[in-house]
DNA sequence: CACTGTCAATACTATTTGGTATGGTTGGGA
DNA sequence: TCCCAACCATACCAAATAGTATTGACAGTG
């Protein structure tokens, strides 16, 4: 253990000493959010799995329950403009984007154990709440622009845009074993189903 | 506290050594895993919960790991036949009782909090990952059978079947500041767009 | 080189918590 | 009535855990 830890020193000495421990905290702190929940966070836990100590932790954040603050900040921000700009820089039509946006749910890429906690954790907690309403508000609202990009009046973009998250969101919670490539078949189907046939379909 | 304890006593004379203290701990936990998670299930909060000590708890279960194993099955049986059985008792058309189950989702009646829990546990555990699968297997199913009624083939039943769940699960998931007749309106206008539109419908 | 601010390790305390051991209470059968 | 088993309370222990205080390493700056 103590060799190992002089080893790791060493390869974290370029790293360490810029001040991006607090990533670091916040990074660990997500994986740990999706592992047991916002309410088991536990510090001593993250010491050990990030190889820093308390002395780091309560430098960057003044308590367990400021660095969980953080945390949602930290989640609101990954959760939306990350995801969006990476479908946005995709391109191609908005029926494409669509597509590639509910496949996130599909990959393992993107790890929905986070959100699920806190989703979980924004029924009992005020904070979390409003974030997890704002987020779900600017996707929403992203799926709404793409629908209207191809015609879709306002309000039956946002009732469309609904529809197309929520089986995003299902697709991470429900639990049904399922060969990817059916997955993707009901995923079609089910976006020809809200926004029509793609126009030059074949069968 | 300690009159109101002695208060407690009484009330609850007849109730106690009737052996329905198990089902207390059980009812008590689904609470605390609706509000903290099952990472952050504390013994000790639930005895002050509940009213009673961690004599009782370690008398009926035989330790907090186990506690949780008969959490999983309580909830499984309260999450599926529970809610069917109150479905299939309305009575009614397929489709009523479709719709009737949709709301299940809408109404406080239904706590979603411990659902999200769970679901949420099952990422990171196999006996929780295993029970939600059965649950949405039967839920799945239970839909399938009352689109069979309306006509449909088994593989298009499957299908609108996880539309239709997914739009269930969504409803409890998706935080959005929304009138519960809009929330309504939208939940009739995604029964029409997956099961087609009600045959003698006007308007 | 000395100084200073940033960041992290170590040692420590107080509290919480899972689990055990033990004794007490209560209701029903012999 | 005696007794036993079900059931629960109390006291206790060892480990875990949030938080503090202190010291040390290190980079940049005068």
């Amino acid at each position: 253990m103590t060799a190992s830890v002089a080893a790791e020193s060493d390869c974290r000495a370029g790293r360490r000493n810029g001040r991006m421990a607090k990533e670091d905290w916040l990074a660990g702190g997500m994986e740990m959010l999706g592992r047991r929940g916002p309410g088991a966070i536990r510090i001593d836990a993250m010491c050990a799995q990030i190889g820093l100590t308390k002395g780091s932790f309560y430098w960057h954040f003044t308590d367990r329950q400021a660095f969980l603050g953080s945390l949602l900040a930290y989640w609101e921000y990954k959760a939306t403009q990350a995801i969006i700009e990476r479908v946005e820089a995709s391109g191609g039509a908005p029926r494409s984007r669509i597509l590639s946006l509910l496949q996130e749910g599909l990959s393992r890429q993107f790890d929905f154990s986070a959100e699920l906690a806190i989703r979980h954790w924004a029924r009992n907690d005020r904070l979390a709440s409003a974030a997890v309403k704002r987020v779900d508000a600017r996707r929403i609202e992203f799926l709404e622009g793409l629908l209207g990009e191809m015609g879709f009046a306002p309000e039956a973009a946002t009732t469309k845009a609904i529809f197309l998250y929520s089986l995003n969101l299902s697709q991470g919670t429900i639990i049904r074993r399922e060969a990817k490539a059916k997955r993707l078949e009901r995923l079609h189907e089910f976006v020809d189903l809200v926004v029509g046939e793609e126009p030059g379909a074949d069968a």
